[in-house]
DNA sequence: CGGAATCCTGTCGGATACTG
DNA sequence: CAGTATCCGACAGGATTCCG
C-alpha cells in the first residue's frame, strides 16, 4: 500500500483510508493492469514475465514490472526468482490472491451485463 | 464509459477493451470514490447531494459531481431531480447498481482480511 | 441547494535506453 | 531474460469562484 498519498490529508481521512477496508481493496487493485494480471495468473497459475508481457498487449516493460511490484507489495502475487543462466522469474497468485478470484469472476459476469445492456441500448437509439 | 481513451490505442486494444467484460467493470469503478460511493447508496437506498457531500470528507462539490455522473453514465446511479424552490436531488442504486452489492461486500471481507495480515506482519517486525 | 466553469497540480502510465 | 533508470505528457482529482 505503498502510494496513494495525495498532497496533504488530514489525519482523519488517513484513518478512514486505514479503517475502511473497501478502500484498502480499492488501493491494491487500482491500476490500470492490475485486474487484467490477476485474471491471467488466476487462469494459468505460473506465468514468466515474458509470457505476461505478451499477454497484454500495449504494456511496456516497465509498467509491467511496476504493477507487479505493487501487487506484491500487497500480498496479491508472489514473485519466484530462478538464478540461472537466462534469468528466470515466475509469477503466481498468492493465498490471499487466490481468495480474490471470486470477486474477479463477479466482477466479469457484472460487466458482460452492463455491456450487453449497453448494446441494447446503443440498437434502441439507431430507430 | 466516457473516459479511459489514453492517447492513440490500436485497433486490437480498443477491441479488448470493448469485448473485456473485467475491464469494463474495472473502468466503471474506476475513480477515488465510486466504490464508497456505491458502498453508501448500498447502505441507505437514497440519499442527496449534500448528504453524501458529508459522508465523504474530503471530497469537493466539483469532485462529488462528476463521480455521480460518470456513475450515472455507467448506468450504476439513478439521479432524480426535483425543481422545488431550494433544489432537491437524490441519487440511488439502479438495478444495475444494486447487482454490485454483492461485490462490494466481498471486495469488504477480503480488504478486512488482507488489513489483518498487514497488521500481523507490522506486529512480527517490531521483534 | 446543487451544481457549472475554470484553473492548477500530482500521479500514473508510457516510451526509450541501458544492464547483469 | 527480466528487469532498472529517466524523462515526459495526459488526465483525474482538487480548489475556487460563480450561478439559477
Amino acid at each position: 500500500m505503498a502510494r496513494f498519498s495525495y498532497q496533504d490529508e488530514s489525519i482523519t481521512e488517513e484513518i478512514q483510508q486505514e479503517i475502511c477496508p473497501l478502500t484498502v481493496t480499492q488501493n491494491a487493485i487500482a491500476g490500470r493492469w492490475k485486474i487484467v494480471i490477476l485474471w491471467h495468473l488466476s487462469q494459468n497459475n505460473i506465468i514468466r514475465f515474458n509470457e505476461l508481457l505478451r499477454m497484454l498487449p500495449g504494456i511496456s516493460k516497465g509498467i509491467l514490472t511496476r504493477q507487479l511490484r505493487e501487487l506484491e507489495e500487497d500480498n496479491l502475487v508472489h514473485r519466484e526468482v530462478y538464478k540461472v543462466v537466462l534469468p528466470k522469474v515466475e509469477y503466481s497468485l498468492t493465498e490471499q490472491g487466490r481468495k480474490f478470484i471470486p470477486i474477479l469472476e463477479a466482477m466479469q459476469t457484472w460487466g458482460k451485463d452492463l455491456l450487453n445492456k449497453k448494446i441494447e441500448m446503443n440498437e434502441k437509439s439507431k430507430y
